[in-house]
DNA sequence: GAATAAATTGTTTTT
DNA sequence: CAATTTATTC
């Protein structure tokens, strides 16, 4: 029924197992993609053919996958199929279409309508009030091995994977009972949802009420699942019960590729499809279009070594390379020195990575890339939306919404400091407690009924007003003006104005930037709401901050799965780092450290180079490091060794003579950039621009800044968080522009007119 | 109650 | 080593 040129164009450059996963007919298809394989051109290319020449309707087209930034990537690369036709497939991650479902559904599903979305951080202190009410202590049980005990007793009831360490004694587990069943009372009392229980929700909700069930199987006729091999037990229900008994489902996974183990994912889930969905077709991707052949038979040579796999043999399209380059470094600061030189050499080939298995890594690179005058960007560590004064302002914008959510409530209570310490809060979990009121009823009894001395009252009661008069903002004001009132009003950016020290001014600078990222929101999406705003901060993935304008990039193996580079560093291949210490008390442990080095190998484009040193700085102590056992799995004859000696010291001298210059820099974790006159030391200064996460498209600049607004001496102008001011003195013309703004109960502010966002007042 | 100084303590990976 | 918790002073 469709003309065969539009058949050809979707199966063009196409190989016969593509095709062949392209065209399967219904039921279920098992698609095991190797490394750069093409996995997502054959998703997108599956998806359109459904549409365009099967007839599928879009909307019942249901793709998931584990980052925001695939599903934006993987929804964008399926509209360029389609021709201008509309594309209403959903396309999402786990956790949003859960939310997404939950909030349609949130009646049948027994929830609050407004239910708030914990992260770990909020999950951790809810622990930690579950110890207190216990009368545990910390010490004894450290807040996150219990919250993943939790988390692991949620997830596992059921079929597989049997409790995690089962030989545990009962008294134990009848206390991890007891903590878990208080953790859960405290979740509900907040109207709050942590990550498992947006899955385990809407597995409830689906197995429990046939209606609804019946008619979202009805709707998704077709299911495709990306990353397969990183389910969980939870998300396995509900592709099942989703798929239904016509299971048009369309899986897609490598369980070499498996490395979230530790987060539930079940290995079994992708090794036992064929049983589970009886009749699957299994195709086999096995033609890298990535990486050069001895990249490939580097990275085969490595997971070659695992027992509990299907097994594969990828073969590359890109015949010749260099081979892998394997140095030696005396200590991490000749492997920053080597690897920084080598991205220096190979300046204008494309983009490169750094890779490390923990975070701490990163700063030594930091530093040495600084140095050397590129700019850079760094994936997940502290990021943006888990700074201090970002979770705080946020903080507010949840008590606004939800008062009942004590996590936020406690957040803020004292921040500014406003004179409600630590006594008067106790007292008032006590007063919470004994009433089986909530933390914001026990705080409206203490000030309407005086339990409280006036001096712990007083800056109660103004507290309270503070949020009331906030929560009559919300109503008649967007996203971005109420969160700019909050600033304003709760006296959060008054109290870092006057600190004139480095970190507030940072700290403001975030706030701006916070607000930018609000008001892109409201720009972007079509019904922007407060509670939508949260939902997406708080689904956020470190993987979405990669933009794919970075030149270099550093971030974690786990955070690298799904990118490419066209240069891969992999950095401390060391016994005790990769694989990691913790994880070689099993061989399951080690094994999958083994796919994690697969993973980060195979990354890399066209150049890979792994280093180690021989000596490395832990617990401020230097300790003598030792080779990975990885390394001796690599095929010689793919490798080529160096040692800091030789060529690394030569290179390294080079970099150090090349400094300065006038590059731009790109701030830890948020991507923004910041002009920086080679400044030795680690910068976090900034300049408010918008925060672009990646899965956005970039805004048209026309409407971003206004030439026109009049900023002579006099003036009176709007700041987002200094409030009104009056213009003092103006410096400079045009982008260079600089006025110094006088602000009544704030003080003097000299502010970039580009950045500072004034409006007339 | 808040701001500083001192001490302690822990480091995997994260939707 | 750095980040957070605890003791001390104002």
């Amino acid at each position: 029924m469709q003309t065969p040129a539009v058949a050809s164009a979707l199966l063009s450059g196409l190989n016969a197992q593509q095709r062949e996963a392209v065209l399967a007919a219904d039921g279920p298809v098992l698609i095991l993609a190797g490394a750069g394989s093409g996995k997502t051109r054959v998703i997108t290319r599956r998806i359109a053919h459904l549409v365009l020449e099967r007839g599928v309707p879009s909307e019942a087209i249901l793709a998931v996958t584990f980052t925001n930034k695939a599903a934006a990537e993987m929804k964008a690369r399926t509209e360029a199929l389609l021709d201008g036709q509309a594309l209403y497939a959903w396309i999402s991650t786990f956790h949003s279409l859960c939310v997404r479902l939950l909030r349609r559904e949130h009646a049948a599903a027994g929830l609050p309508r407004d239910f708030v979305i914990y992260d770990q951080a909020d999950q951790l202190s809810v622990v930690r009030a579950a110890l207190r009410a216990l009368d545990l202590s910390e010490k004894l049980h450290p807040p996150q091995r219990v919250l993943s005990r939790i988390s692991a007793a949620k997830n596992a009831r059921g079929r597989r994977s049997p409790a995690p360490d089962a030989g545990d004694e009962s008294l134990a587990d009848a206390l991890h009972g007891r903590l878990a069943a208080r953790y859960q009372e405290f979740l509900t009392a907040a109207q709050a949802l942590d990550f498992d229980d947006l899955l385990l929700h809407t597995v409830a909700l689906l197995s429990s009420q046939a209606t609804v069930r019946e008619s979202y199987q009805r709707r998704f006729q077709y299911l495709l699942v990306d990353e397969y091999q990183d389910t969980n037990r939870t998300q396995y229900e509900l592709v099942r019960l989703l798929s239904g008994a016509r299971a048009n489902i369309t899986v897609v996974g490598d369980e070499d590729q498996s490395i979230y183990s530790w987060r539930g994912a079940d290995i079994q889930n992708i090794l036992d499809f064929e049983a589970d969905y009886p009749g699957a077709r299994v195709l086999r991707l096995e033609e890298n279009y990535r990486s050069t052949q001895p990249i490939l038979d580097a990275a085969s040579g490595v997971v070659a070594h695992n027992t509990r796999r299907k097994g594969k043999t990828l073969v590359a399209v890109q015949q010749s390379g260099d081979r892998v380059l394997l140095h030696e470094a005396a200590d991490e600061f000749h492997e920053a020195a080597f690897v920084v030189a080598e991205i220096r050499a190979r300046r204008g080939q494309g983009r490169a990575a750094i890779l490390y298995r923990m975070n701490s890594q990163s700063r030594v690179f930091e530093e040495e890339l600084l140095r050397a005058g590129i700019a850079y960007l760094v994936v997940g560590g502290v990021g943006f939306y888990e700074r201090k004064e970002v979770k705080d302002v946020l903080a507010y914008l949840r008590v606004v919404q939800n008062p009942e959510d004590p996590v936020a409530v406690r957040r803020v209570l004292n921040v500014p400091a406003r004179g409600i310490g630590a006594r008067t809060e106790e007292e008032l979990e006590r007063l919470a407690a004994q009433r089986g009121a909530s933390f914001w009823e026990a705080m409206n009894a203490a000030v309407d009924e005086a339990l409280l001395p006036a001096r712990a009252a007083l800056p109660l009661q103004r507290f309270r007003d503070l949020v009331r008069g906030l929560q009559e903002d919300a109503v008649r004001l967007g996203l971005r003006d109420l969160l700019s009132r909050v600033m304003e009003r709760s006296g959060y950016s008054a109290a870092l104005a006057q600190d004139d020290g480095h970190e507030a001014q940072d700290r403001l600078a975030n706030l701006a930037e916070l607000l930018s990222a609000a008001a892109d929101y409201e720009l972007r999406e079509p019904e922007p709401s407060v509670a939508g705003f949260l939902d997406r901060v708080a689904l956020l993935s470190d993987a979405d901050q990669v933009r794919d304008d970075a030149r270099v990039v550093l971030m974690t193996l786990h955070s690298a799965k799904g990118l490419e580079f066209d240069s891969v560093h992999l950095v401390g291949v060391e016994e005790g780092l990769l694989p990691h210490a913790r994880s070689l008390l099993s061989e399951q442990g080690l094994e999958e450290e083994r796919r994690l080095c697969y993973v980060g190998m195979t990354r890399a484009m066209r150049k890979l180079t792994l280093t180690w040193v021989r000596t490395r700085q832990v617990f401020g102590q230097r300790r003598l490091a030792e080779p990975s056992r990885f390394l001796t799995e690599v095929p010689e004859r793919c490798a080529q060794r160096t040692s800091s000696e030789r060529r690394g010291a030569a290179l390294a001298g080079q970099a150090r003579s090349g400094w300065g210059g006038r590059e731009m820099f790109q701030d830890r974790g948020t991507g923004r950039t910041s002009p920086t006159a080679a400044t030795p030391r680690m910068s976090q200064s900034t300049l408010p621009a918008p925060l672009r996460p990646s899965w956005a498209p970039p805004t048209p600049a026309a409407a971003s800044t206004d030439g026109t607004l009049d900023l002579r001496p006099g003036v009176r102008v709007r700041h987002a968080l200094f409030g009104v001011g009056t213009v003092v003195r103006r410096e400079g013309a045009g982008d260079e522009t600089k006025v110094t703004v006088s602000f009544p109960g704030v003080g003097m502010k000299r502010l970039v007119a580009r950045f500072a966002g004034l409006e007339p007042a």
